[in-house]
DNA sequence: TGTACATCAGTGAACGCGCGTTCACTGATGTAC
DNA sequence: TGTACATCAGTGAACGCGCGTTCACTGATGTAC
């Protein structure tokens, strides 16, 4: 909205989201800081006034990601304080409702940029808060003999694997047309979630929500 | 061994094999067309002889990444023909090793390049045989009364995202240092599979194989 | 309120690089007679 | 067995491209007095 102004006010965030956009439109093979800057509205050597280099504007693109990630499945959980297993199931749905939208963006996010994870401690922390997530839902679960006991941690390690699995394979295009023609992603979440769970988990745990 | 010759004589696999062995010492983002000429001793423009353009030596390498997943899969579980149970877990085994060894082997062949897949008939045929394999394996548990009742190629989606999720998120590192301290991949994997079977599993039916 | 100046956040030209792909070519191989 | 020739599988130079990064610069902003 503002006119072209020489200082842009808050170029660091408008790169992180001109780079969400550019995975959207042109996938991970599409993004590099050239585009970045150009998408935003500024010259290529912009950036460099707000980060090191390019790994660490992927860095804050996938931590960005994450927080989406986090904040999508905290939306989902919110009115089911009283419920675990609906928590389980509307998280669950979220993370692969995330992966499914916007899988570029989930790729990247979830593709490990070498060791140097490290020199990004807000990635390192909002992946954290992911996992932490996960097993305070797996305990209250838990503790309602929604799931069986054993080290929260490990369960929450176990679930979160079948949902990313799940969400992975989906986006890779391995799930074959014969068996996406018959069920929806999210009737084969619920199948998936429902071996792991004590109670049956019927289809109206999930209801109208896209 | 052959001293050098004009005519490489199996150049094709050679490429094939050169690709592989770049992921497996730089990762995805090492991999180019120069580079694979380069290792397989020939210049830069021989692989067009062989393949259309990169697209298509990419898919040979995820091709010949699945058919050694499918090989190391088929070998796990050829002597356990009467025990389904054996079956699912050193299969499932298998499938997380390959991913340990090779990350991005595992990850280019699960990589999905965009929707040219189509066009290579052969990577289509050997990851449905992988399927097939996992829902064979999974009538067998069901008859055994070792996994629960219900289509058995929902029942392997389901088992195959859980065992493919794990295997992501840990050559993703997301499974945290915490975690890994205490368990192995190996119990890991025998702890998620351990919840969507009908009976319990125990340490021993995964013994010595590394 | 006005001026001087340090600091900050941009610009645009330039660098070297490795890439995918094309092209005219050449050496080796296989086949027909 | 020998020769002619088509076919095949390589070579090496060349192309244009977009990339990440550096650098001297400049316009805008904030602060001290």
């Amino acid at each position: 909205m503002p006119g072209k102004r020489y200082h842009h006010g808050d170029l660091k965030n408008a790169l992180v989201e001109a780079g969400a956009a550019i995975l959207a439109k042109e996938g991970v093979h599409g993004l590099s800081l050239r585009k970045v800057a150009r998408r935003a509205g500024v010259s290529h050597a912009a950036p460099y006034a707000h980060f090191a280099d390019k790994q660490a504007l992927i860095a804050a693109i996938s931590t960005e990601g994450f927080r989406r990630l986090y904040a999508s499945m905290d939306e989902a959980i919110a009115p089911f304080e009283d419920d675990p297993l609906r928590q389980l199931v509307t998280g669950a749905w979220a993370y692969v409702r995330f992966a499914i939208q916007d899988p570029d963006h989930f790729k990247i996010t979830f593709s490990r940029m070498l060791e140097k994870e490290k020199d990004y401690p807000a990635f390192i922390e909002i992946s954290q808060r992911v996992l932490g997530r996960v097993v305070r839902i797996v305990e209250r679960c838990q503790r309602a003999r929604i799931l069986r006991e054993g080290p929260p941690d490990l369960l929450a390690v176990s679930i979160w694997g079948q949902v990313h699995g799940l969400a992975s394979l989906i986006i890779e295009g391995q799930v074959s047309h014969t068996i996406l023609d018959h069920y929806s992603a999210k009737q084969l979440l619920i199948f998936a979630l429902d071996q792991l769970t004590l109670v049956r988990i019927t289809d109206d745990v999930l209801p109208c929500s896209p």
